[in-house]
DNA sequence: CTGGGGTCCT
DNA sequence: AGGACCC
């Protein structure tokens, strides 16, 4: 294996070429190219993958927004368009632009070294997520009509397009059987990774670039070893499931263009027959385009590659594997699955198993409401209790943000199911998180402590003051690092969370013929005392909310454990503060004083543009310890100080 | 010069 | 409460 040093040191002029359609950088085993996946898969003896029954009828798609935050940063402003640009958190990037990226700028990179390779580049701060959750929104919102949707992180997302499928092929018409769109991924496609750190991100290869030294398309005979049929052709699957995905690929490439007409975001997608699989082949061929796998190739696709880019596998997984000589997907196949649950766990193991043959059981499930909510930020060091205060000055008012944006977002989830009231969403528990490296420099490194406490109730009341409600946040937190901070510290990042969320109110009533999956039969909480209703209780609560949320199905042990716990700890099912909703929620009040005054050069007369002006100015304040960035923004007065207090000598 | 979020399991 | 995983 390669050093890293010598990786990053090729890394600017590999990505030009592949950007642009340069020459082409040898395969496998080459000196001067990216990681190339090399196709020396049928070494060895295969045993049979895993079963699965429904592999052939589903249709699911991966979205994934290219480059998201940066795209979002030209939206808001269009001179960054066209240009080098990335936008950061601290003294990382983390998001680059095409642009950028094909100077050589990668994802986590440090800034330093991003100015290093390309001193035009404009850096965006991106430490406040305010903007990119609003636009995440609108791409979900849009990608909803094409099925269901689960998201990943921000800005991916997986749609089952199944029923959108069938219904398609049902209908008959060339909608029906549409030629293929987008890419379809084959087994004369080699795949590789640019980035050494990041073998997960994959992309292919154009087997007639690699294969077109004399201009001659030199194809080599596929072979089959999942073991289903060792004499079929990857490349002839079955047509009816081809045309399936063929479908599939049709509505996916709609719902692209849904995207972009709503917001201007630009994605990638992948179609295949499960989740893991349409994940792997969304990005072979970013930016703005589609990959369809065909069911044979799929063991094809998975095999040679390292087992850090099957999901599941985090470095932890990665150094156990490693470890005992497993370092492809295609070695793991080798191993049996006992053993592979016997080095990862039974969950973990079957999980990353299945994935070496490109099986994945798990279904497209929408998430339910967050659990938690939590605001962080981090600096050079933090010693003294005056400067804990300050710090939480600035995070609890993000937090006290986050949960009203999340109290609208179950007003919406619920008055959109066809409940009269809104829910509640007050979180009972207050985590603080920090990074202690110790009062001498020295301590726990990288990993954090927590602990938490109650919620002050006031926290959680939207009819009060927001500056009361910060202060109680500040105090409650305080309170919990005083006591567990008793020695000295040097802290280097801070995290308040709220979460444990008390069950939703169930709606007493339904409007009339709407059904919408909502709370069926379960008595609730009556909505004037906030107490349980006489008949109903806290359990019949969290077990409507789960059926809500979740659309039925059965408790795992983990959630029966968890409900029971809760209901022991609800008592009698009091639900303090959160019901007040009367008048309450309205979180302008909140925001009545704008953080920033400049004129924001305002966007033409796109709504889009305007919805994100309005974030931005309803925004939490910014977190304090901006880098400056080459684009400046003005920076409040108060932050402008917290921002010289927190620059003092770094300690290494 | 190592973000700021989240999830789930143990 | 902490760790592993995901983005």
């Amino acid at each position: 294996m390669e050093g890293a040093a010598s990786a990053e040191k090729r890394s600017v002029e590999d990505f030009r070429v592949r950007v642009h359609g340069g020459p082409h950088p040898l395969r496998a085993g080459s000196e001067g190219g990216a990681t190339t996946f090399g196709r020396d898969d049928d070494a060895g003896w295969a045993p049979r993958p895993p079963d699965d029954a429904n592999a052939s009828r589903r249709i699911v798609a991966h979205f994934d927004v290219d480059a998201f935050y940066s795209q979002v940063e030209e939206l808001r402003d269009p001179r960054l368009r066209g240009r080098p640009m990335a936008v950061t958190q601290k003294f990382l990037i983390v998001t680059a632009n095409y642009a950028a990226r094909s100077a050589g700028l990668k994802k986590l990179m440090s800034t330093t070294k991003a100015k290093a390779l390309c001193p035009e580049v404009a850096l965006v701060s991106g430490e406040d997520l305010t903007p990119y959750r609003a636009c995440a929104k609108k791409v979900r919102a849009a990608l909803e009509r094409f099925g269901t949707c689960e998201k990943l992180g921000l800005d991916e997302c997986w749609v089952d397009l199944t029923a959108e499928v069938d219904r398609r092929i049902a209908a008959g018409g060339p909608a029906s059987d549409p030629p293929l769109v987008g890419h379809r991924h084959s087994s004369e496609h080699v795949v590789e990774s640019d980035n050494a750190h990041r073998p997960m991100d994959i992309r292919a290869v154009d087997p007639e670039r690699t294969n077109a030294s004399d201009g001659v398309h030199h194809p080599v005979p596929p072979r089959c070893e999942d073991g289903a049929d060792p004499d079929a052709n990857p490349d002839v699957s079955d047509p009816a499931r081809e045309r399936r995905l063929r479908v599939g690929a049709a509505i996916a490439a709609e719902a692209r263009d849904a995207v972009r007409s709503a917001t201007g975001l630009r994605m990638s997608a992948g179609i295949a027959h499960n989740k893991m699989l349409a994940k792997l082949v969304s990005g072979l061929h970013k930016p703005d385009d589609q990959t369809t796998l065909p069911a044979g190739v799929a063991a094809k696709l998975v095999s040679p590659l390292p087992v850090r880019a099957l999901p599941g596998v985090g470095h932890g997984a990665e150094r156990t594997l490693v470890h005992r000589g497993v370092r492809t997907a295609a070695d793991l196949r080798r191993v049996t699955r006992s053993e592979v649950c016997e080095w990862l766990g039974p969950r973990v193991g079957r999980k990353v198993h299945d994935a070496a043959w490109g099986v994945d059981r798990e279904e497209v499930a929408p998430k339910p409401a967050p659990n938690f909510v939590t605001c962080e930020d981090s600096f050079r060091s933090c010693t003294t209790w005056s400067s804990v205060d300050a710090v939480l000055a600035v995070i609890a008012p993000d937090l006290l943000a986050r949960m009203d944006e999340e109290y609208e977002d179950e007003v919406e989830r619920t008055v959109g199911a066809g409940a009269l009231i809104p829910a509640g969403r007050a979180a009972r528990t207050l985590t603080v998180k920090w990074r202690d490296v110790g009062p001498g420099g020295k301590g726990t490194g990288w990993s954090r402590s927590s602990a938490s406490t109650t919620m002050p109730t006031l926290a959680n009341d939207r009819s009060i003051d927001a500056k009361r409600r910060a202060d109680a946040l500040r105090e409650a937190a305080t309170r919990v690092l005083r006591s567990e901070l008793t020695r000295g510290f040097d802290l280097r990042a801070l995290n308040v969370g709220a979460g444990n969320f008390e069950p939703k109110a169930v709606t007493l009533n339904k409007r009339p013929g709407v059904e919408a999956g909502c709370v069926s039969g379960s008595s609730g909480i009556d909505v004037g005392t906030g107490r349980a209703a006489p008949h109903g209780s806290a359990f019949a609560a969290m077990n409507a909310r789960r059926d809500y949320d979740r659309g039925g199905g059965r408790m795992s042990k983990t959630e029966e454990r968890a409900l029971s716990e809760r209901e022991r700890g609800l008592g009698g099912g009091v639900f303090g503060g959160g019901l007040n909703g009367g008048g309450g929620g309205e979180s302008s009040d909140v925001f009545a004083e704008p953080l920033r005054d400049q004129d924001e050069d305002e966007e033409d007369g796109d709504s889009f543009y305007a919805d994100l002006a309005d974030v931005q100015r309803s925004s939490a304040m910014p977190s304090i310890g901006r880098v400056q960035s080459l684009v400046p923004r003005k920076r409040g007065a108060e932050q402008a100080s917290l921002l010289s207090f927190f620059k003092g000598p770094s300690k290494r």
